[in-house]
This record gives structure tokens, sequence and C-alpha cells, in this order.
DNA sequence: TTGCTCCTCACGTCACGTGAGGTGGC
DNA sequence: TTGCTCCTCACGTCACGTGAGGTGGC
């Protein structure tokens, strides 16, 4: 009879800011545009609570953003993708002939594809920069061992 | 007699943004919080005129904002620490003595140190997002090929 | 002189931050 | 009941975008 198994949303919008690092106002914005759905049965002016997946959902997101620099309007594409893409999961269970299941897993890839792509861009900038600042240090290292 | 080697800051503002994949906008903004000086010899109402060292900086502060996201105030701070970096190098020229050029050295050392680090979070957190999607990737290629 | 880019306000926008004043729940 | 966190406006801020109306320079 414990509501914590009844009901596994036993987290509120202080406690899920904090684990994901950022504020309740962020989270509230991101509902608001449409990009987090609004907690299950939240009435106006009631608290929110929300559950591990939630957190799990928002993690990604802020680390998308964080990462790639993608604006909440392509992040909400990006989303929306995803969520296409559970569903297709869902089916792919029930998919009847092996052309459905292939072209599921073929959208997937190009989804999966098309991050990487984004990731990897992001990664070789980094390099080089990081690539440059050992070389900077080096030198000065150099310079210190001629003292 | 050419201006163009009396004066090498033959580049307008325009120029300067598409160069370095910015907009006029952004380069008036940035000098007028003080993140870039005003270019020299630019009275009120009359164009700006830039040379290749500004494109420079430029470019550096735009990758340094983009790939560690840094704030303007905080990018600010790291390249007036830059300038003071730059004047101390032409002061290790006159530095009398050992002591000093280290300490000079030292300090250049630290800051490189601090960049490093902030680079190499996040290379380390784009390397982990990357591994997730490349791992994504072999399951669904994997079960492509079961078909 | 004609086009183009440039100039300076100044208001708009995106992604939140920050109170103000009030209510909810362990 | 007392604290705490939460709630909803609503205005503020940062980092520019976007005209409006006008001037500069190859």
């Amino acid at each position: 009879m414990s509501s914590l198994i009844d009901n596994p949303r036993t987290l509120r919008i202080g406690e899920v800011a904090e684990r994901t690092g950022t504020t309740p106002r962020t989270i509230r914005y991101y509902e608001e545009i449409g990009l987090l759905p609004s907690p299950a049965g939240h009435e106006k002016g009631r608290h929110r609570t929300y559950g591990e997946a939630d957190v799990q959902r928002l993690e990604e997101l802020l680390r998308l953003r964080q990462l790639l620099g993608v604006t909440l309007e392509e992040l909400k594409e990006l989303a929306e993708r995803e969520e296409a893409r559970s569903v297709l999961r869902a089916e792919w269970q029930q998919a009847r002939t092996v052309e459905q299941r292939r072209r599921i897993l073929e959208q997937s890839l190009e989804h999966v594809g098309r991050q990487l792509e984004l990731v990897r861009g992001r990664r070789d900038a980094l390099a080089q920069l990081e690539q440059e600042l050992v070389a900077k240090q080096e030198r000065v290292t150099e310079l210190l061992g001629e003292l």
C-alpha cells in the first residue's frame, strides 16, 4: 500500500534540478515551450512530481544542448525524432514483414549517424584546440628548463 | 605610396564577419561591451577598418566561446589575462633577473593549464557521448545483419 | 553618379534569472 | 503549526537579430 510502490513519481522539481545540474525555472521553461511533457497528473497551481525516467530524459537533453550547442528549437526536433523512434521500436516487435523491420532499423541508423556527425565535428575542433594549447605549454616549459 | 603598404588595415566589418563566421552586429556588440578594442582610428559614424591581427583575435575568441561555452564576461577576463601575458612577453625580453623571467613563464604555464583543463573536461564529455552513440549504432547494425 | 556596404539608434527575441506575493505538503 | 519548497505572474538580462532611416567610399 506504499505510495512509493503505487506511484514511483516521487521527485519534486528542485530535486530534479539539482540532480541534473540545472534550475527549476529551466525545467518549467522547457515544459512551457513543449520540449518537456507536462508531468503526468499535474494540475495548475499544484506541485509537479517526476520519476527517474524524467530525470534521464532531461539529463540527455541538457547534455546534447551543452555539448553540441544546439538551440532549443533544434533540440525539440531532435527529441521529437527520438520519440518517433521509440514508437517505432515498440512497433518493431510486431512488425510483420522483414521489409518493415529493415526500414525501421535503417531510419534508426540514419538518426544516430546524424548525431554522430555533429559530435565528431565538435570533437575534432576541440582536439585541434587542445593540440595548440599543448604546443604552447611545451614551448613555455622548454623556456623554463633553459633557465 | 600605396595605402596598402602604409596601412594594412584594409578589411571592412562585413569581410571580417564573413571570414570568422559571424555577423557585423556581433562584432559591434563585442566592441560595445569592451571584449574587442574599438578599431584604431575609428570615429563615430565612419567605417571601421580591420587588419589580419584583428581577424585572428576574433577567430580565437569565437572558438573559445563556441567550444567551451563560456559567457562573454568570462571570455573578457580570459582575454584580459591573455593581454597581460603578451605584455609580459614583451617585458620578458628585457627582464633582468632569472627570477623575473621564471615568474613570468610560470604565470603563462598556469594560464595555459587552466584552459587545458576546460578543454579536456569538454573533450571527455564528448568522448563519452560519442561512445554511447557508437554503441547504439552497433546494436542497430547487428539487428540489421540478422535480417 | 549609382550600388553596395556601412553607420547609429532602438525595438524584438531567445533562454532563461529574479523577485513578489501566495499556496502546498512532509 | 512551523518551515521549507513549491506555485504563477511578470519584469529583467544576456547575446545578439532585425528593421529604419541615413551616410560613406571604391
